[in-house]
DNA sequence: TGTACATCAGTGAACGCGCGTTCACTGATGTAC
DNA sequence: TGTACATCAGTGAACGCGCGTTCACTGATGTAC
């Protein structure tokens, strides 16, 4: 339709690439289809072409974004302990576990990602590369290298927390699931 | 085409429940398709419907088989620490990590089975209660209530675990997060 | 023992549907003269 | 200042395809007489 500013297309492939993030770890990438993230974004099918190859390269920019921005969060927090343990709070919390849509993108779509491109995969790698950095350096900030493989502990507890909380149909276990990962994480601050 | 005993239906059943397995935890529910499954195990789309009422019902019952296929591989370890020890070795290989299809259905699905239908979830659930039961006893057999915290954390950091070293594209990494999760496992055992 | 019939697991074509992708077209705007 | 044109983000119909599901049919076997 109108001719725009040079920045207006680069801020349409952003609203596509935030509401396609939000829509994957809703409903995970194979049940989106372009047509209903387009109309998500006010526009139609045939337009998400002029911003994306392919939705191979939309899946491996949302899966690279949405890590990003994950890292960053991580990165915003209190510096050291104080911020871990905040982050394990906020991770584990009944918020967070019922609106995947804003949260984690390693908790929505983990098992998935193995599945994805080597494109998408390397972005994915980048970011968990970061997200262990971030953690260790907060674990141990004058021997970072000394804290990785309790930074991925960390990590992988969290995520397998956050998923077997939403996975279990009973809310009783779902909440003794989340109670107990706060407590197992809390035992990588040591 | 014949006609066959009353076994042999349910025997014809059994197998496209154990190939539909594989093929889900391979490459995921949505990619696997009624007529290849059914194509795997000799048989024709239509057949599908003599033995399910649905594809929903076959995810259903497909992930209610799978976990408890795995609460019978835990059952079977040797008893108390010994068999939770070996468990963490065997469930942190690189064997187990390049062959989803006959691993661990947690690893390959758990994001995916919290937006499965409620009976696949309630499912899961029974199965996954039964893991962290038979984890919890192994764990401290005279107070394996004591126990249920650790075990839940054990499981979650394993299928995490798992999971990062499927997802990352870097071998180096991969291995890493393998030999750190043997390594923080080996801490609940504590 | 021989024949007619009932059973029913499995066949395979067809259904409507939504998928990812293509493409000729639109039309509001910025630019050139 | 006014007009003609180039630009290009977005439109929307169409494509072939595989999906889940339905259904009239097949044909080898067990059973009844």
């Amino acid at each position: 339709m109108a001719r725009y500013g040079r920045e207006h297309k680069e801020a349409t492939r952003q609203r596509i690439v935030e509401s396609a993030g939000n829509r994957f770890k809703q409903s995970g990438v194979d049940a989106s289809g372009i047509a209903t993230l387009m109309a998500e974004v006010g526009l139609t099918n045939g337009a998400f072409y002029a911003h994306f190859e392919s939705k191979d390269d939309l899946v491996a920019t949302v899966v690279a974004e949405q890590v990003r921005a994950q890292v960053e969060r991580i990165a915003a927090l209190p510096a050291g302990r104080a911020g871990v343990e905040e982050f394990i709070r906020d991770y584990l919390s009944v918020e967070h576990r019922d609106n995947p849509a804003s949260g984690c993108p390693s908790a929505a779509l983990l098992d998935e990602i193995a599945r994805f491109t080597d494109a998408t995969r390397q972005g994915y790698t980048d970011g968990a590369g970061a997200i262990i950095d971030e953690i260790a350096t907060r674990l141990s900030p004058r021997n970072p290298a000394g804290a990785r493989a309790r930074s991925i502990g960390l990590f992988t507890l969290l995520v397998g927390t956050l998923q077997l909380s939403r996975a279990v149909a009973d809310q009783e276990l779902s909440l003794e699931v989340l109670a107990s990962g706060i407590e197992n994480a809390r035992a990588f601050l040591r």
